[in-house]
RNA sequence: GGGGCCUUAGCUCAGUUGGUUCAGAGCAUCUGCCUUACAAGCAGAGGGUCACUGGUUCGAAUCCAGUAGGCCCCACCA
């Protein structure tokens, strides 16, 4: 049979992906006998393509899933995509723009039409990504934020918080991002440090040929000053106290006022006040009873309140104004200052602050169950440090601002009657019948509902509670069985706009916490760990490396690097890695397969390494479940590479290896084939289609006896003792192959091998020894063996004759080193031991192992000296 | 301004309550090999004062304090 040296996957991930899916292996149902797990994706953006990020969280995730349905849980991974209002209604405006149409020019029922016919035609493809990676989710549960039912429990939730009395509208200074034109919660502003300057601006004393001088970083809003404050501490100012002062360009006399909050060391210790375009600014508008002046309107330009440069982009004004300031001899100075200024998260516009009226949910009484379940590890959090993060945030929480001036997204069940009173109801039918008992005379015409939609967050805190219809049909089996859902697998980016508010949501609608443990990943960044993004240019395909290495050497590269937590500095070396991995795994493959089994040849050399191998394996599957207990994705996988590669290949079939052609004991086959077996299985979580394809072609399979729900191995006791001989045998078979390579004799060349130790020592490793290190025979000797070359491990002496001269220098030279290392090590050893308070103090098991130690070293010691004797 | 984290080999990182020969892994590097599973490979080798300074201890990469550098979160003075 003739298969490639190289492992193909082109041939192998459509085929097996579809036959999984055909076999329903990825669907999972509510099934008292099995133990449920599940994870809810986090959903993407219906719009978006799979980028890094999202290779790296669902590669995570379906590896714990695939895990999960191994160990015979019934596992159920729920996809499904987001709606993103901002982002997509974005998206959705920019396309009708190039269509010539402008947001303005049509209905809201238009808007949302051209809006879900760009849902239809873009919302699968990110899904269909995923599906490329391996992905085991449950399709048949896809579901979508912004669907019927999901909306429906957004509204209900609304309503009932709303009654409950923790929703409420106001107006308030609000982050408004002029790009997206809606108001932002505080989370989704980015403060970024920016180069800026800052203008001295003077202000004519009312009545007076004197100027008082501001400093302020926002000359555009000189527009809307409707004060200029001091602190009545500073007697620099103190002679104005009840004047005014005139207002530059626009001419209006404003008070100085007086407050506390004004710093006297910064700037001129003299403070305009716009209480429309600043948070502080409007508290001090509050206090003193200001006049508020909005100068800005929804798109960033300037205002008919404006006066001047009406509308006009107010980046462009601010440049103007300072013109024509300095023009009027007002301008004093320019500073460079750097501050901070706030940006839109999703339109990465720069934020402004500005009055509005919204809608609010009060967080404080809600946060506080969220913030003890995971203080007190009811929801554990990987890696553990985010739990600071949780606390302080949790414990500073202010209140939400859940409305957004948008058309995508759930519209606001609240409906105004003509005299301005709200009612809030889940439907227009039952809106007007509370309207009517406040106002019988009401009809549905006059009922206005409210314009504005809500967060999408406010819809993503009840995704894993919605996909199950926990709103719908809080009763129904499904939600009863799959949630609490175990793992949560998202970044730590969100960890607030979602995974606190799903838990908030999680304790106030179902006293439950949504998943038992979050595991949080680190970014992709390129190696020189900048972020990846569009413009920088440096974000791989996804697809393009998929079919480049391969979607099991992409998965593996993406997790050789990656704890939990850690940035993930991506690199195509990582892919290669991966690639390489499977194309060793591949060649085992082919070399076992290759083997014909006769049942009349003996088995007897090869039982050590069957036992050897047994135990490594036991012993490495404890090293697994343990990474595994604790989110070390990386490390699990890690030590499965080791094994495969170092244990199970260089070694192992090394060791049982038959020559060329010829057959092999049907012992050792059988053994070997169930090691391979259970190679295939530990590998499966993490590459998929290479594991299924070997699973299938070691052995005859039926239909239904596929890998994927193939049982997990669990760990049986292993010899440790063995593993530790066998780890000594090891050292002596390389100590040999050094000595070929230092000495340039070929590894076709078999040597003699020489032991100065009892006979049974290496009994059980020999036919081992002689094989891997083509050694003809070994002897077991009294007496050092002259005019050899020789080494040492642990306290016994080997020696390897050779043919011609040996350099007895450089041997001398070579026994001195470890003679010395040795010596050292003792010392350190009886200097421990001769300290009266270790002996006392130190636990036995350590004074034992010291006494130990020295005994090792001290034999160690003798057999060097007997060595270097010799040879001089 | 408040809080948290980090600094171990050229790179990315492990190192669990201080104690087995504890100074590790992978990658990279160097040397020799196209040895009939695999050159996307095999065999071998080199490489670190555990950021720095001090302290606690019989014993410190590990605990404490300080110093230097880096990162993150929150708040935000115009």
């Amino acid at each position: 049979m003739a298969l490639s040296t190289k492992y193909n996957p082109h041939d192998v991930e459509d085929k097996w992906y579809t036959y999984w899916q055909q076999q329903k292996f990825f669907s999972a149902k509510a099934n008292p006998d099995k133990e449920p797990y599940s994870i809810v994706i986090p959903p993407p953006n219906v719009t978006g393509v799979l980028h890094m990020g999202h290779m790296l969280n669902n590669t995570i995730q379906d590896v714990l899933i695939r895990k999960a349905r191994m160990e015979g849980k019934e596992a159920c991974w729920v996809p499904g995509t987001d709606h993103a209002s901002i982002a997509t209604e974005a998206k959705v405006v920019a396309m009708l723009k190039e269509k010539g149409v402008s947001k303005e020019d049509i209905t809201r029922e238009e808007f949302l039409k051209h809006a879900w016919e760009w849902k239809d035609k873009y919302g699968g493809i990110i899904l269909e990504q995923l599906k490329k990676l391996g992905c085991s989710c449950d399709w048949d549960r896809t579901r979508f934020t912004m669907e019927a039912d999901l909306s429906d429990a957004v509204i209900q939730v609304f309503v009932d918080l709303y009654n409950k009395g923790l929703i409420y509208r106001g107006v308030r200074m609000v982050n408004w991002d002029p790009a997206g034109k809606t108001a932002l919660s505080d989370d989704e502003v980015i403060h970024r440090q920016v180069q800026s300057k800052l203008y001295y601006v003077k202000y004519q004393v009312e009545g007076a040929d004197e100027f008082v001088t501001i400093a302020t970083t926002r000359p555009e809003t000189i527009l809307g000053d409707t004060a200029v404050c001091i602190n009545p501490n500073d007697e620099r100012y103190s002679h104005l106290k009840g004047k005014k002062v005139i207002v530059p360009l626009v001419n209006r006399a404003v008070s100085i006022i007086e407050d506390e909050y004004v710093d006297m060391e910064f700037g001129t210790g003299c403070l305009k006040v716009t209480p429309a375009h600043d948070v502080n600014d409007y508290e001090l508008g509050v206090k003193h009873n200001l006049e508020s002046i909005d100068v800005i309107d929804d798109d960033g330009k300037i205002s008919q309140a404006g006066q001047l440069f009406v509308g006009e982009d107010r980046f462009v004004v601010r440049k103007k104004i300072i013109k024509e300031i300095e023009a009027a001899g007002q301008l004093e100075k320019v500073e460079d200052y750097t501050n901070n200024v706030g940006f839109s998260e999703r339109t990465d516009a720069v934020i402004e602050p500005k009055l509005s009226t919204q809608w609010f949910l009060k967080m404080e009484g809600i946060a506080t169950p969220a913030l003890k379940a995971v203080m007190e590890d009811d929801i554990r959090l990987f890696p553990s440090k985010f739990k600071n993060t949780y606390r302080s945030w949790m414990e500073n929480v202010r209140d939400w601002c859940i409305s957004r001036q948008l058309w995508w997204g759930q519209r606001i069940p609240a409906f105004y009657l003509p005299d301005g009173q709200i009612v809030v109801a889940t439907t227009p039918e039952e809106a007007l019948e509370k309207a009517k008992a406040i106002d019988p005379a009401v009809t549905a015409e006059q009922l206005k509902q409210d314009e504005d939609v809500l967060d999408t967050w406010f819809s993503s805190w009840l995704w894993p509670m919605s996909v199950f219809d926990a709103f719908k049909n809080p009763d129904n089996p499904e939600y009863k069985y799959f949630y609490p859902t175990n793992d949560l697998v998202t970044g730590p980016d969100i960890l607030f706009f979602w995974v606190a508010r799903m838990i908030i949501a999680g304790l106030e609608y179902n006293g439950e916490v949504p998943f038992k443990n979050v595991y949080l990943t680190g970014i992709v960044r390129d190696s020189q760990r900048r972020k990846m993004s569009k413009s920088l240019g440096n974000s791989p395909d996804p697809l393009m490396l998929i079919d480049q290495y391969g979607a099991d050497g992409v998965r593996s590269g993406i997790l050789f690097s990656s704890a939990a937590g850690n940035d993930l500095l991506f690199e195509e070396k990582l892919m290669e890695q991966g690639r390489n991995f499977a194309n060793k795994i591949w060649n085992a493959f082919r070399l076992v397969k290759n083997w014909e089994a006769d049942a009349s040849l003996d088995h007897k050399q090869n039982d050590t390494a069957i036992r050897w191998f047994r135990s490594k394996l036991n012993a490495v599957l404890v090293e697994v479940e343990d990474h595994f207990s604790k989110f070390r994705i990386s490390d699990a996988l890690m030590a499965i590479y080791r094994l495969v590669w170092d244990d199970f290949c260089s070694w192992y079939l090394e060791m049982i290896k038959p020559a060329y052609g010829q057959p092999i004991d049907k012992i050792t086959y059988d053994a070997t084939i169930g090691f391979f077996e259970d190679i295939v299985k530990l590998l499966h979580p993490f590459m998929p289609f290479i594991s299924e394809e070997i699973w299938h072609e070691i052995k005859d399979r039926t239909e239904k006896e596929c890998l994927i729900v193939a049982d997990w191995p669990r760990p049986k006791e292993y010899d440790a003792a063995l593993l530790e001989q066998a780890q000594i045998a090891f050292e002596v078979v390389s100590c040999v192959r050094n000595i070929r390579s230092s000495k340039q004799i070929s590894p076709k060349e078999s040597l003699d091998l020489a032991v100065k130790a009892g006979q049974e020592r290496y009994r059980a490793f020999e036919p081992i020894i002689t094989k891997l290190a083509n050694v003809a025979e070994i002897s077991y000797v009294a007496e050092s063996v002259d005019g050899a070359l020789s080494f040492v491990v642990k306290s016994d002496e080997f020696f390897v004759p050779v043919q011609g001269a040996i350099d007895v220098e450089a041997e001398l030279e070579n026994i001195r080193k470890e003679l010395e290392y040795a010596k050292g090590f003792l010392k350190s050893c009886e200097k421990k031991l001769s300290n009266k308070r270790f002996v006392d103090n130190a636990p036995k098991a350590v004074v034992d192992a010291e006494r130990k130690k020295q005994a090792d070293a001290e034999a160690k010691i003798k057999t060097l000296e007997e060595s270097l004797a010799n040879l001089s």
